[in-house]
DNA sequence: CTGTGTGCAAAGGGTTTGCAAGTAC
DNA sequence: GTACTTGCAAACCCTTTGCACACAG
C-alpha cells in the first residue's frame, strides 16, 4: 500500500483519488500552501472538495494551518506528533516577502522568555519575515 | 489642537470626524481590533469608510496589522518608530483563546536564534496563545 | 449494501472598487 | 475652488452549506 494511502487508512478516512493527490502534492512541496496554491496544482479537483478535504485533514491532525502574517490560510503537513486533539506546531514559519513562499523552519525553537505573569501561555509561534534563498534581498546588509 | 488631530496633520491627512474617532478609540483600547470590532465601536461610521481609513492609516504608518493566528486582520496603533516605509512591529502579540482579545506584549523581545543561513530575516514576530488575566484557564497548571 | 465522499449550485461574510456628492483647507 | 473624503451600490474574492449522485469498503 502506498504511504499516502496508509496515512488515510490510519485516520479512518476512505482512500480517494483527490485525497491521495492532495497528500502527494503537500508531501512533494515542502512549503505551506494556500487553497489557491493547491487549486492550481490540482486543476481537475473540485474547489469545494478541496476545502472539505483540507478541513477533514485538519480535524484528523494530518495537516495544520501555518500562520505567516499574510492573512491567507496556508496548510502544511503535520509532523508526527500531531493528533486530532492537539496540534504541536511549535516550529517557526518563514515567509518570503518577495515570492510569497512559506516554509516551516524546524530548527528554530522558542527560547525561554519572560512573559507577563498574568497571562497563561499555552503555545507560542514564531513568524520570520525576509527573503528566501531564491530571492535577492531588497535591502542587502 | 488635539493630539489625534496632530497625528493626522503630521501625516498629511485631513482632519475628519471619522478619523479622529477611529484614532481615539484605538488609543483608548489597548487591544488590537478587527474591522468588526471597530465597526461596533463606531455605529455611526460607514463600514467602507472604516476600511479605507484603516488602509490609509496603515500606509502612513499610523497603525499596523497585528497577526494573532486567527486569520482575522486586526489593527493596532504603531509605536513611534514606525513610518510609512518601514514598520517596526517587533513586539509579541498575545491572543486569548477564550475571549479572543489580542494585545501587544511590549516586554517580550525576540531572543537571538540560529536561523538557517540561506534566509535573510528582516523581521520576526512572536504570537503567544493562551488565556488572559480575565479568562480562567481551561487547563490549570 | 451502507455510509462516506464528491460535485454542483447557491448562499454567506469580509473586503475592494466606481462614482457622485460632500467637506477640509 | 480644488483636492481629498465620504457614502452608497455593486462587484469580488474566499469559504461554507445543502442536497443529490457516486463511490469505497
Amino acid at each position: 500500500m502506498k504511504d499516502t494511502a496508509k496515512i488515510l487508512k490510519e485516520n479512518g478516512l476512505r482512500v480517494t483519488p483527490t485525497r491521495l493527490q492532495l497528500l502527494d502534492i503537500m508531501h512533494a512541496k515542502k512549503e505551506a500552501m494556500s487553497s489557491q496554491d493547491l487549486e492550481m496544482e490540482m486543476p481537475d479537483a473540485d474547489r469545494i472538495t478541496l476545502y472539505r478535504t483540507l478541513k477533514t485533514f485538519e480535524d484528523k491532525g494530518i495537516v495544520h494551518q501555518a500562520v505567516d502574517g499574510t492573512n491567507k490560510t496556508k496548510y502544511a503537513l503535520c509532523v508526527d506528533n500531531c493528533d486530532a486533539h492537539h496540534h504541536h506546531d511549535n516550529h517557526a514559519h518563514f515567509h518570503c516577502a518577495r515570492c510569497g513562499m512559506t516554509t516551516c523552519v524546524e530548527n528554530v525553537s522558542l527560547p525561554k522568555m519572560d512573559f507577563p505573569s498574568d497571562l497563561v501561555i499555552t503555545q507560542a509561534s514564531i513568524i520570520l519575515h525576509g527573503y528566501c534563498a531564491k530571492c535577492p534581498s531588497y535591502f542587502p546588509k
